[in-house]
DNA sequence: AGCACGCCGACT
DNA sequence: GTCGGCGTGCTC
């Protein structure tokens, strides 16, 4: 009797007779589970405590390497990590388009040993191709296409036996990586850096490096060396990527330096190549991945290096579905089969920085880099004697930068840093921004209600008609306009100026998007309008200034990553400047000019940005230097949502036994999404306390309706 | 997740 | 009287 786990949401794994002949601990089975056959893996021994002539046997043992121990146990730790249940997480280690089928073949043409009963042309090319390339085998498509003939050409010569039909199994494995076939020369700081890393693989144990490097220092060179050195120990190497888009160019890359392509595996590859990669990385059969983020649950045999490259971009922490950041659930993985981790970046995320600084990670800086390049003047743009009326964002002294470039024929960027949601209430006249009276948290403005709500505690007040600071009259307003309205400004201000706005949903497809940054990049535009999503690394040559509309939304707590964000798009933009050869220049309009971090940024001093931005963060008990959690109430039903909201802040006791403190419920980031009303409390807690274990006695207390959903998002990204 | 069982409203 | 709504509970 075997326990079998199943992808199916049960709460636990079901019991079953084994084969005869015993079945391996992890193997993948097909089960019976009431009138259907499901997908499973071996657990554990049977669990009992039931009726035993209940118990069903197994069907069949896939056709497919076991389930490693330390996948199991990735698996297991995740779960409880995030309070995934495990069939969900183990859902996510078997999407491999059919798991259950046998191994697919296909049939595949090479020379046979009969005559042709009369020659053609086309005959005598297809065998032609044939005898040109020895014993290789092709497909139909293949030869037909290669000799230049239909086909039935083919077809007709198998029939007489002159080309040879065989059946071969459809996943063949990856074409061998050279470790040394692409050598490139390196700088010295490049080589020790690369020399690091190798040594590294020496111990055999788990390391977890940050490669800090700006953009042109030669990161991605580094990081192959320490692939070569995994591929040389005959272990498998992962590298993660934040964008499908950027997979083409790196294969490429990877071809260069290894003399072939790596395995891919992402939502845009096709099902037939996800089922060979899937099975191939369980064989042994792939070396070298490139992948998204769910590339990180593929069954590999001899895991020995993982890269999270670009390692602070946002979208490895997945916004729905199963919650996790990749980054760390990489570090997880890595731990637990004694791989190392590289996380590179130009501007590392403040978790990473801090985790190098107390020394759990590794460090490595590349400072170098090939060319000049200038950072850009940075000043930033005091918006408090500017006296703007509520409707305008742009200031007068952006205006006039903006102006000299359109007469240069340079292009700017204006930045809006937010997320799409509920921005800060602050005061034009003296910067002063609304506080909840009962946390610590800033205030927005609910449009509809007329009222200041807490994004943190959802506690609302009447809008007030003077800024409860400096007592002004009505110049109190949302800080951090729309896309559309800052649009509308710009055309109004610029009306001979061509401008484009780059925002993620604005666009349907990915192909839209890179078509308008293409446009962008040749020069078709003057003003660009864009919010996070310019911050990728896209490169505009003609561009010489960002003017940064909304600098202030990532400080005192609202949005933590805000700050971050300024601050990588700074460094970006420098990176871009020096490219392009011409002297760039950012502006930041601020309220508070003398903030800490504000200060960080403009001084270009990166270390000084970090402590004073960590500085804020240990003040407020927040990431990394505390830990929260979001949870996420959804229902069509808006006063269940908010009843069950209420029911869980005031059945605090699970938390309270941990000292963690719980605000809320308050709208949740996206209120409603497809008709389902969303609801949002947020819990604190101090490092090291039992998180996880408190908040599922917590949310346990309440049964919930069946048309109410509640999610859980451990260490969330944004604390509105 | 599916699928069956079961208990109440509007139809032949 | 019964057909079918979907709330509830089970799957080894």
């Amino acid at each position: 009797m075997v326990a079998v786990l199943t992808t199916q949401p049960l709460d636990r794994p079901l019991d079953y007779k084994a084969p005869a002949g015993g079945c391996f601990l992890g193997a993948f089975v097909e089960v019976p589970l009431g009138p259907r056959r499901v997908i499973g893996v071996v657990w554990g021994a049977g669990l009992g405590g039931f009726d035993l002539s209940k118990a069903r046997a197994i069907s069949r043992i896939l056709d497919v390497p076991p389930m490693a121990e330390e996948m199991r146990d990735f698996l297991k730790k995740v779960s409880s990590y995030t309070i995934t249940p495990l069939p969900q997480m183990l859902r996510l280690a078997t999407r491999s388009p059919g798991l259950g089928d046998p191994p697919s073949m296909r049939k595949i043409y090479r020379l046979g040993a009969g005559e042709p009963d009369r020659q053609t042309d086309a005959r005598q090319r297809v065998l032609q191709v044939l005898q040109e390339y020895g014993g290789l085998a092709f497909t139909l498509k293949e030869l037909a296409e290669t000799a230049g003939v239909s086909s039935s050409v083919v077809k007709g010569l198998v029939k007489q036996g002159v080309v040879r039909e065989e059946n071969s199994p459809r996943d063949l494995p990856y074409p061998h990586l050279e470790p040394d076939f692409g050598k490139v020369t390196l700088s010295a700081e490049q080589d020790a850096a690369a020399k690091q890393l190798r040594n590294a693989f020496e111990t055999g144990q788990y390391t977890t490096t940050l490669l800090k490097g700006v953009t042109g220092s030669g990161k991605t060179e580094v990081y192959l060396e320490a692939v070569s050195a995994c591929l040389k120990k005959g272990r498998q190497a992962l590298v993660l990527l934040p964008e499908i888009a950027l997979t083409a160019e790196f294969l490429d890359r990877v071809e260069r330096r290894f003399g072939a392509r790596a395995a891919e595996w992402h939502s845009g590859v096709t099902l037939t190549e996800r089922r060979r990669c899937w099975r191939m990385v369980a064989e042994g059969g792939a070396s070298l991945i490139v992948g998204a983020r769910s590339a990180l649950y593929l069954p590999f045999r001899d895991l020995g290096l993982v890269v999270v490259d670009e390692e602070h971009d946002t979208s490895y922490k997945q916004e729905d579905g199963v919650l996790y950041s990749a980054r760390d659930m990489a570090v997880l993985r890595a731990s637990l089969c004694s791989a190392q981790v590289i996380l590179a970046s130009a501007t590392p995320s403040l978790e990473s920085w801090a985790n190098a600084e107390s020394g759990k990670y590794k460090r490595i800086d590349l400072t170098s880099r090939f060319g000049a390049a200038e950072l850009p003047e940075m000043r930033a743009i005091d918006m408090r004697p500017e006296k703007l009326p509520g409707s305008r964002w742009i200031s007068d002294p952006l205006k006039q930068a903006v102006q000299s470039r359109i007469q240069k024929g340079e292009q700017s960027l204006l930045f809006i840093n937010r997320r799409g949601y509920a921005p800060v209430t602050i005061c034009r006249a003296c910067g002063h921004q609304i506080g909840c009276d009962h946390c610590d948290a800033r205030m927005v403005e609910h449009r509809f209600l007329k009222r200041l709500v807490c994004h943190q505690c959802g506690e609302s007040k009447p809008m007030p008609e003077v800024c409860p600071s400096c007592e002004v009259e009505g110049r109190l307003a949302p800080v951090g306009p729309g896309v559309e309205r800052l649009a509308e400004e710009t055309a109004e201000s610029f009306p001979d100026a061509r401008v484009a706005v780059l925002s993620s949903d604005l666009f349907g497809s990915a192909r839209a998007l890179k078509e308008q940054i293409g446009k962008i990049a040749a020069g078709e535009a003057d003003i660009i309008i864009g919010t996070q999503l310019v911050a990728k690394g896209h490169n505009f040559p003609l561009l010489t200034l960002v003017g940064v509309i909304d600098a202030d939304l990532g400080l005192q707590g609202s949005d933590l990553r805000a700050a971050e964000r300024t601050f990588q798009l700074m460094r970006q933009v420098a990176g871009r400047a020096g490219r392009a050869e011409k002297k760039g220049a950012a502006l930041l309009q601020t309220y508070q000019p003398e903030h800490p971090v504000i200060r960080a940024i403009l001084s270009g001093d990166e270390e000084g940005f970090w402590q004073a931005e960590a500085r804020e963060r240990e003040a407020a008990g927040v990431p990394p230097y505390g830990r929260m959690a979001g949870i996420v109430l959804s229902s069509p039903d808006v006063q269940a949502v908010f009843d069950i909201g209420a029911e869980l802040a005031r059945r605090d006791g699970p938390l309270r036994a941990i000292d963690a403190q719980v605000f809320g419920p308050a709208p949740a980031p996206i209120a409603r999404i497809r008709g389902r009303h969303r609801v949002r409390l947020l819990v604190k807690a101090a490092k090291g306390v039992p998180l996880q274990q408190a908040l599922v006695k917590w949310v346990g207390q309440i049964r919930q309706p069946h048309n109410l959903r509640l999610s859980i998002d451990i260490d969330p990204q944004n604390f509105f």
